[in-house]
DNA sequence: GATGTAGACAAGTATAATACAAGTGCGTGA
DNA sequence: TCACGCACTTGTATTATACTTGTCTACATC
């Protein structure tokens, strides 16, 4: 039986990426093509076929490295899904379902502070592929200036205009509604994941309020805790109060 | 494999920062390329990388400090389930379901670097609820003096005698399988938050792999990013009364 | 047609070396 | 005491080199 040599080099890497951690760099095209003894056409056919299978990206540039599971967020920065998507190469795109100003529902009324807010309702897509219906309400004194274009085109905590300090993320799993399934291009009822995001200027006011809805196959978190305390338990975890009102 | 300069820079670095206190300031940007022998565009990237981990802040013509009300004591010194539970006078109790020495799964055999694991499965309830299915794999050679009255006694990290330095954890939704839906007392597929968490000892590497599933209607993470204002959800203990709704 | 080799070029990244602007801390000298 | 200068710091350029992936062409082999 015939021997294909790029499948040959392709579960070769396979092995190696097995037993090596996320974002390790693999050598370089060149220095594949030597180790194998092949061009380096053949060397990219191997990785390719890994890449399609979701084992390995590159960046052009960079080099070619194990990829992590699904699209994966780091906690830990106030910088968004959309960045991490960004350094990866996958261009994120934004479309705008709803753009308004109305009256605050209590519950982002509580949390904001204000009557007047503005409602956007945004679908995120990566590569043509929705993955995340946003809905991100603030102060009406501080989306006046904005218009539908700018939060189609940035990230909504670079628009305002004002020094952000700080956040806190509540996630949790849920099933999808008719809304979102639909828009989400999921079955209504599968699991998705629901985070809310309050962000708080400097002087510690929250301005921003955001709601994330995330198809569960496509995303998880991931958090490092470097000194964590010894358990084998996910810590920040807590309980839900029956008394924290319902949807926002 | 390859490596890059800077990356290895920033990693040395965060074992540093991570053994300093707060408001510490770092070497200035030449001493440390003299140090480390790079260019100063190299330690820049190594500190930037760090600044958008939220671990380090500069002030020009001042310098590199750790951060101030860093993310990491908080996630650090979040609270477990168990010690909300315990510090509520409700006593946590684990039902032991499955104690046995086995061949490792592909994806915990490359976690662990073993062959051979001692798999723990339990049910842990509070005030006779379920709240988590539990699935914990070590190493059998550091399992094996292990009893099933043990784990059921003691929390997991305790038993194994050796030092434990640091964790990754992963949070995602699923839907839940029908054997775990039967053990939680929820209908199959309903959602449920499925966490894993790798723990590494002081080397680094990895000891324990667990799985922890959560009935949604229960639970929620809480997460405070940098620099988070005190915010209107407390990131300590909060604990559910008896009838439960979802929140959010 | 699928597979492989060899090579060339464009575009992006990593790193070094250097220069200069601008902010901070501190001592000196009037 | 206070203003000034000096040493040192980060912030931001520019230039240059080596390396990496992305893409293409031409050609050989089975």
């Amino acid at each position: 039986m015939r021997t294909i040599r790029y499948q040959q080099i392709a579960s070769e890497l396979r092995e190696r990426i097995r037993l090596a951690g996320r974002n390790v760099l693999l050598p370089s095209e060149s220095d594949l093509s030597s180790e194998f003894d092949v061009s380096r056409v053949t060397i990219r056919r191997a990785l390719e076929t890994l890449r399609h299978e979701g084992l390995v990206e590159s960046r052009q540039g960079f080099g070619w490295y194990v990829a992590g599971g699904p699209l994966q967020q780091h906690l830990g920065g106030l910088a968004t899904i959309e960045d991490q998507l960004e350094q990866r190469g996958i261009k994120p795109e934004r479309r705008v379902l709803e753009f308004a100003f109305q009256n605050a529902p209590p519950r982002v009324a509580a949390v904001l502070g204000t009557e007047q807010v503005l409602r956007v309702k945004r679908l995120n897509l990566a590569d043509g592929d929705p993955f995340a219906v946003v809905t991100v309400w603030c102060p009406a004194e501080l989306g006046h200036r904005l218009s539908r274009r700018d939060v189609e085109q940035q990230p909504f905590y670079t628009l305002l205009g004002i020094e952000l300090r700080g956040a806190t993320q509540t996630i949790g799993a849920d099933a999808a509604s008719a809304d979102d399934a639909a828009l989400l291009q999921v079955s209504v009822a599968s699991p998705v994941l629901r985070c809310e995001r309050v962000t708080t200027d400097t002087t510690g006011r929250a301005v921003l309020l955001s709601e994330h809805v995330f198809p569960a196959h496509r995303t998880e978190f991931i958090v490092e805790l470097p000194n964590a305390a010894p358990s084998t338990t996910p810590s920040g975890l807590r309980l839900v109060d029956e008394r924290v009102t319902p949807a926002i």
